[in-house]
DNA sequence: CTGAAAGCGCTAACAC
DNA sequence: GTGTTAGCGCTTTCAG
């Protein structure tokens, strides 16, 4: 800067007024001072910036695990949202390890001026402790005092019973997820609650990993009860579930109605098709990155209450009506398994 | 700093060096400083730090499509990399856009110590106006004077025609991807100069988007012309060439084999599961970071070559003999369409 | 082994 | 409308 400005004739906090408000210079220095700057290459230098102002213009999102379809379309629009508002993405993957997640977060909590937590895999302890550092919004968990995005799962959870009920199933299998999700519990909660309601009968299994093996997992332990109906954590363990299941020799949706939640990616390409109930994912990324920058812009969290998303269902070939299916007994699969 | 420095008794000098240089300080010395600061809760702040060393061990990652499933473990290798080596990965989204690109990069490029470039959408010169700033690797492209990591295509391609023309095919069709891709233009010279060796006839349809819907509209056409085996440029645009023909009436591998290029995470979920040149994606990742970090610390890049990684071939279900498989004529796929 | 002081590049405050 | 100065928090001389 101290060359510009020599360059220009000018002193350097002209040459500093001269990029950031533009209107305080007259226009004659102001060309001479951006003439000098682009022949010197010059550009501010946010670090320096980013000192003397106290804050970075970088906001950090936090990833339990970037290999997760799941969180493609989330950090799509994170991005897109920080970048729309002038602030730069700096992206952690956890890698499903909270010790991971908070190491890195240690190092970026100074260097950013917030934080959205994906899914984050850490106790309350220690997310409230990063709290109190800088402003966090939390995506797809709830705490207390703590500003959050979730998708409405009570409601989507209802969805997929309903669409299920409706198609005159009168068991269903829920297929857990992690213990420590938070999601998981709200998923369960809300099927147990209303299954009755819907004359339906909702068994639980596991916890599974929630993956594509997890489904696996928990296909080996389905067949040996098999209900006609089931629904999983989430997409991967249904996928996971459908393919380890055709190994039986059961198959879906001929012999079980399955599904999944999320509506990641592969969800759609995957034979047959999976029903879903979809989240908002892009959008819950640009809603978490808002929110977040309206905080650390002075805003004041309107309500304790977590920010929710709709969720809706979206109904493919992985289900099918009671009647159209086969009736499965345990023996059917385990005999199936060894053919 | 100041805090703790009083706190501690000594000067802020000092308390520097305890954290920097153990060993410059008395342990005693050094036992008052660490106990002042962590009762103040003090943290090395890195900005000012930055500022002060010149450079802030950061590197920026920018992907042209979050939301292409290529990427994720190119990320994950990415992040893995660099947090092992202390350094905090920023994430650029280009969302496809050569300008987008251009903007957030421009945004970035001062605030980080080196840059990956993976799957860059921006012309040559563009790059090399990046690459004059800052250390920059580039990923999956090929660049004169600028070090890039690309995976093995010309091995790739090879190794997907000999296994057609090991299964008796005699004829394939390449579906290109977009025109401005470099990779696009090595699988299919490759293939277009291999065939012949191979007994193999090979033909080229497109440019279409690397994505499913693009593969879509390749079998749109594919399918007034069809040969008995078919190499598309990535996975993505396999899978929808797949899915599409199967609307047509034809089905993979029975009427035609199918091979993509990456083996992304849903290639092994779709049915049939397909057979693809594999690309050591998360190696990638890792491979671009190291060598960055290695730029960046001052190693001068060995040779002008790009490093290159190997690929494989992934044998599955989307290919078979060309003696089993039915023998397709336009107007048998025209008609399926119709039924 | 420790302290004092200068300066990284920038901007806000206060002159003129 | 423009110039001067101080200081953001840190590290790195240079003295002691």
């Amino acid at each position: 800067m101290q060359d510009v400005a020599r360059a220009a004739g000018v002193a350097t906090s002209t040459v500093s007024r001269a990029f950031a408000r533009p209107g305080r210079v007259s226009s004659e220095t102001a060309r001479r001072i951006h003439e000098a700057a682009s022949v010197l290459g010059y550009h501010v230098n946010p670090i320096a910036q980013a000192l003397q102002a106290g804050r970075t213009s970088m906001i950090a999102l936090v990833i339990s695990d970037v290999t997760n379809p799941f969180h493609n379309e989330i950090i799509r629009g994170a991005q897109a949202t920080a970048a729309e508002a002038g602030y730069t993405l700096l992206l952690s993957d956890a890698q499903e390890s909270s010790a991971q997640e908070r190491e890195t977060l240690e190092r970026a909590v100074a260097a950013v001026d917030g934080i959205v937590l994906a899914t984050s895999r850490m106790p309350d302890s220690s997310i409230r402790t990063i709290a109190k550092q800088r402003p966090v919004v939390l995506l797809n968990r709830a705490l207390v005092d703590v500003p959050c995005v979730v998708t409405d799962n009570p409601g989507g959870a209802r969805h997929a019973a309903a669409h299920l009920a409706e198609l005159g199933h009168e068991r269903v299998t829920y297929l857990a997820g992690p213990e420590a999700s938070w999601v998981d519990g709200m998923r369960w909660r809300t099927l147990r609650e209303n299954a009755p309601l819907l004359g339906l009968h909702a068994r639980r299994l596991g916890p599974y990993a929630p993956t594509v093996a997890g489904g696996g997992g928990a296909a080996a332990e389905f067949v040996h009860h098999p209900t006609s109906a089931v629904i999983a954590y989430n997409d991967l363990m249904a996928i996971g579930f459908i393919r380890a299941l055709a190994a039986h020799g059961a198959h879906v949706p001929r012999d079980v109605s399955v599904i999944g939640f999320d509506n990641i990616f592969p969800a759609a390409l995957v034979t047959p098709a999976l029903t879903t109930v979809a989240a908002p994912l892009r959008h819950m990324g640009r809603t978490a990155v808002h929110n977040l920058l309206a905080i650390v812009r002075g805003a004041q969290p309107r309500s304790q209450e977590p920010v929710t998303l709709p969720a809706r269902l979206v109904v493919r070939a992985s289900t099918t009506a009671r009647s159209q299916q086969r009736s499965l007994h345990g023996r059917d699969l385990m005999t199936g398994a060894r053919r």
